[in-house]
RNA sequence: GCCGAUGUAGCUCAGGGGUAGAGCACUUCCUUGGUAAGGAAGGGGUCACGAGUUCAAAUCUCGUCAUUGGCUCCA
């Protein structure tokens, strides 16, 4: 016999083999229906695997994340059975679970894959389902498999199992299809009940550009028809979020072919959202010890020699400006450091003076490749609002402090409370790849990952290899309304431009020192962080940050001199607001103020004139009553104050 | 850059081998109104661009450009 322990600690006794659906189905059998998987001393199993020690036990049905990614692992395998069968022939990569579903990556051969071919899949696939499948685990030696996988010509499963050790192999078997994987799996296909192929892709095989690039099929499973039909709702919702469309609704940016790709051009409101947001930093940076500094957007070959990326992105940025003199090269600036660096060395530096702030918002230069382009996300030309800190050594570590102190500042003042924060470290196998010693890339690690303990960063991953080549750094990530992942802000540490510009300070012995260099972006770019701000607050900006704060709405043209004198008003109070002075009825304009999502509307006709006051209607709210003048500044500078001090 | 999809009026989109449609927006007129769409008339498109097939191409084919879903990349 064998004790298994469920969640509430109760002890029960099983004879040895017994598996989670055996014990689900002792509990209850509407449980037992339930189950998909079983956590079993904290990993995830399939139900059906026998258990032969004392074990923790907690039965997982859909209600759990574990439950959900077993029931999508089970339904790449189901759907790769329903490719198998309709495309005879065809070879599988890997088909992992996802956050939302799952993919698989298949080689149809010669044939190719169109949008219309996966309704017929998908009926398929349910069909399969129905059947209810059981899925069998084998343990299989090593040559075993190969024979399997040889005979099929499967030579993606081939090269998987070259990677594994003999006595860890194991393949799952449901219904006509057989793949090589760890599991777990689902007790059977039924609980499959709903199914959407989203869409079809390209995918290297195993993410390398210089290899077969394979049809990768993106699908999701429910196990009710509602949830699927509510899973598409919900991503309908969140389209209209997308900033892309916000953007162009609200006459914030837009492109343009002759322009240039990935080149934005902003709107006159969109520029006045830019600017607020400036200043906004500018305020913290200057309270936070920084100077503004300004340099061109071009510089000499030589700038970025002497930084080395010309030596690593040259041949990829935009090629260089040549001037009628011979051997005379400038390029759009990529990055802001290197001239940073070059201000720093415009005089000496004493220890007395560290650490020096330089920071400014600047515009540079990156040729993206033209497939990784995406609205203001990703572009070719783009402005950080960037700054570098030198310091001493011993100041790294309160340097990081402050700075992060700036982001959380930001993300407080605009309500980001979902980030995640990502600490970007070697790859240690591969230590070539970066510039500086490592002795201080191992000083600089360390720093980061203390100062995100000490401040208690929540949501913090550690990733090796993600980090930039000449430092470690942390990046502040936050979801965009289809759930993709964009770094926002940035702090990283670098031991290597200080090296390559020599820079120096004197210390208190009177010797020559390195200072550190810190560069750091709150918002990350101008363009990304708009982005991401308007998906996040759907078009509804904060009041402090909106184009246009208030709209007056005259009741007829007959107040229009009396619109025009609050307008007055409102423009001495810096109240941003305009006239919908069309020829229109009230409900009208109001309902057009409303889709423009402007805060407040503010209507005036004959009983507001005589008063000398303004009837206020807030957006998304409604009526708000008479209020006069000086009231609703008063209330307006009150709300906006309340967020900026 | 790679694999796939898309490109018709300012916007959202329908249509589709016989030289173009809707709604909204815009202009003019009527209406002078009280918290989410007042009425009428009118203007507006080389159907992304270039080539080919055809008696005839916006429609079919090829190429280019742009957008887009992914992959790769992201100083």
């Amino acid at each position: 016999m064998i004790n298994i322990t469920l969640p509430d600690h109760s002890v029960k006794q099983y004879p040895q083999g017994t598996n989670a659906l055996q014990i689900a189905s002792g509990i209850s059998e509407g449980l037992a229906r339930n189950v998909l998987a079983a956590e079993i001393n904290g990993e995830v199993w399939d139900a059906t695997r026998p258990l032969f020690e004392d074990a923790q036990l907690k039965l997982l049905t859909w209600n759990d994340p574990g439950g959900k990614s077993t029931l999508w692992h089970s339904s790449a395998h189901l759907m790769a059975e329903a490719v198998e069968l309709l495309y005879p022939g065809v070879k599988f990569g890997i088909g992992p679970d996802i956050e939302n579903g799952f993919y698989y990556d298949i080689d149809f051969g010669t044939h190719t894959i169109v949008a219309e071919d996966l309704a017929g899949i998908e009926e398929k696939m349910l069909e399969l389902a129905r059947e209810k499948q059981t899925f069998n685990r084998v343990d299989v030696s090593k040559a075993e498999a190969i024979r399997y996988f040889a005979e099929k010509q499967d030579e993606y499963k081939l090269e998987l199992l070259s990677d594994l050790e003999d006595g860890q192999i194991t393949l799952y078997k449901s219904g006509y299809f057989t793949d090589l994987c760890r599991g777990p799996h689902l007790p059977d296909t039924s609980p499959i009940k709903a199914v959407k192929l989203l869409n079809i892709a390209g995918a290297y095989w195993r993410g390398d550009v210089t290899r077969k690039q394979l049809t990768r099929i993106y699908g999701i499973t429910f196990t009710k028809q509602k949830e699927l039909t509510d899973y598409l709702e919900l991503i309908e919702e969140a389209k209209k979020r997308d900033h892309r469309k916000l953007g162009k609704e609200l006459e914030l940016f837009t492109f343009s072919q002759k322009v240039g790709q990935g080149l934005p051009l902003w709107l006159p409101k969109g520029a006045i959202l830019r600017e607020k947001l400036e200043t906004f930093l500018k305020r913290e940076q200057r309270k936070a010890g920084y100077d503004q500094v300004l340099s061109p957007h071009i510089g000499n070959v030589e700038l970025y020699k002497t930084s080395g990326h010309y030596e690593k992105y040259g041949k990829d940025s935009f090629q260089p400006i040549n001037t009628p003199m011979p051997d005379e090269q400038f390029f759009l600036k990529p990055m802001n450091c290197p001239h940073h660096c070059e201000i720093y060395k415009s005089k000496p530096h004493s220890y007395k003076d560290l650490p020096v702030r330089y920071a400014e918002f600047g515009t540079v230069y990156r040729y993206e490749q033209s497939g990784e382009l995406h609205g203001l996300t990703r572009v070719r030309g783009f402005t950080q609002d960037d700054a570098h800190i030198f310091c001493r050594p011993d100041q790294v570590k309160d340097e990081f402090k402050g700075v992060m102190d700036i982001v959380m500042i930001i993300f407080k003042a605009l309500d980001f409370k979902d980030f995640t924060v990502q600490i970007s470290l070697r790859d240690t196998n591969n230590k070539e790849k970066y510039i500086g010693t490592d002795e201080n890339w191992e000083k600089a690690e360390k720093a980061i990952i203390e100062v995100a303990e000490e401040r208690g960063l929540k949501n913090t991953v550690i990733k090796y290899g993600e980090a930039a080549f000449y430092g470690p750094k942390m990046d502040f990530m936050v979801k965009d309304a289809l759930g993709r992942s964009w770094q926002l802000g940035t702090i990283q540490v670098d031991y290597n431009l200080p090296e390559r510009f020599e820079l120096e300070y004197t210390g208190s012995d009177n010797e020559k020192h390195r200072p550190v260099m810190i560069h750091r972006a709150p918002f990350g770019s101008m363009e990304r962080f708009v982005a991401v701000l308007l998906e996040h607050c759907a078009g509804r900006f904060p009041l402090w940050l909106a184009p246009e704060q208030a709209i007056i709405l005259p009741i007829s043209e007959k107040y229009q001199n009396y619109a025009e004198n609050v307008l007055r008003l409102l423009n001495n109070s810096d109240i941003r607001a305009r006239i919908d002075d069309r020829n229109e009825k009230t409900g009208r304009k109001i309902r057009d103020a409303e889709l423009q999502k402007i805060p407040y509307m503010i209507i005036v006709g004959e009983k507001e004139e005589n008063s000398q006051s303004v009837s206020v209607r807030k957006h998304g709210e409604g009526d708000m009553g008479t209020f006069t003048l000086d009231e609703f500044t008063a209330m307006i500078n009150k709300q906006i104050n309340e967020v900026l001090f």
